[in-house]
DNA sequence: AACCTAACCGGAGAAGTCTCCGTTTACAAG
DNA sequence: CTTGTAAACGGAGACTTCTCCGGTTAGGTT
């Protein structure tokens, strides 16, 4: 029951657009370890104030910059095809497997921003989206188990800490993922 | 081949016993969320210098202050009494189920300290120690795994952050471990 | 006891995150 | 076009973490 937001001011929405366009360029030019959202604000040519107005704080500001591949991920495995998304081809093994393999694609593929996102410690909106869609795939892939714990446990090890600095290369991460599913699925 | 350290100075050993002091106390005060090192230098006495020679960084404090207890533990699983410990009396199994249990009591028992030390983003010592046990009793007790990437997945999940900020109370998280590692155990 | 020096001390200050609040601005209504 | 006001702006400054370095001290040596 929510009335709806009011619609953004134009000076908000072309702030927003030079902030999200200045720490794009700083992240490539010196890495995202030290992206200061002080500079962030000065090469957008803003007040510091105005880059925590429009997005919270820094993890904030993090989470805008994974939104569009995220989004884009999160489309390929809700509505895409088989077998990431839904549609008669493939069973519940396959997607669960095929949607480990997609997410430790994904965060590799920006894992130096995830890295920074997973140190302010909250969970972010892309964790219970990601949660949620396993939970539903466990429930019917391992029946009789606790499906959304089960979902944390295997999200758990997926995160850029382990990823990048335990020296796990992907092939060798989704061969454990594979094998891990593959023991908790009932044999007939 | 490393030269034996020097001993500790007398005035760099009160100090450091003062550093520690004023930080339980005010961890008992105010809560962990809110523990400035600038504070625990100024309760101990002591300028920050001090306090950032002796520990390194906020996460050296942190472990410092989780050290005793982890001490104790480690113990107890190296070459306490069965099932937790060894000796002829437990499977791998029981050993496995024992050691995730009591991991889970153990964090749970300080866990605004390990939510902070999670915070800090490395890998801190006692993990590697965790690790290592658990990754040499799962090679046994589920041959032809990946048995060091399987410990990381089976540790991933007993992280402070999961356990406080999910709601999952310890009886769940048991249960779902116990579920776990049975569905993982090969059936004669 | 006087001396030497490696180790330690402490606080000023650099750098970063985030807040507060007086000022400015977009834009809808009259 | 004027006006009212809710929203946005921006930068000073509070608060942190951590570093740097000139001054001090413990404790062995002579």
């Amino acid at each position: 029951m929510l009335g709806q937001a009011p619609p953004e001011r134009s000076d908000a929405a072309r702030n927003r657009l030079k902030i999200i366009d200045a720490a794009v360029r700083l992240l490539a030019e010196h890495g995202a370890e030290q992206l200061s959202l002080d500079e962030v604000a000065r090469a957008a040519g803003v007040g510091v104030g105005t880059v925590y107005r429009r997005f919270g704080d820094r993890s904030g500001l993090l989470l805008a910059l994974i939104d569009e591949r995220e989004r884009r991920f999160q489309e390929s495995f809700l509505s895409g095809p088989p077998p990431l998304g839904p549609g008669g081809g493939a069973s519940a093994a396959e997607r669960v497997t095929a949607f480990l393999h997609a997410l430790v694609d994904r965060i590799t593929e920006q894992e130096k921003l995830f890295l920074l996102l997973e140190r302010s410690g909250r969970y972010t909106s892309p964790y219970s989206v990601h949660h949620t869609h396993l939970a539903v795939l466990l429930a019917e892939l391992v029946p009789g188990a606790d499906a959304h714990f089960l979902a944390d446990v295997l999200l758990a090890p997926l995160n850029a800490n382990l990823l990048c600095l335990r020296g796990y290369d992907t092939a060798r991460v989704k061969a454990g993922l594979d094998d891990l599913v593959r023991r908790l699925t009932p044999r007939g």
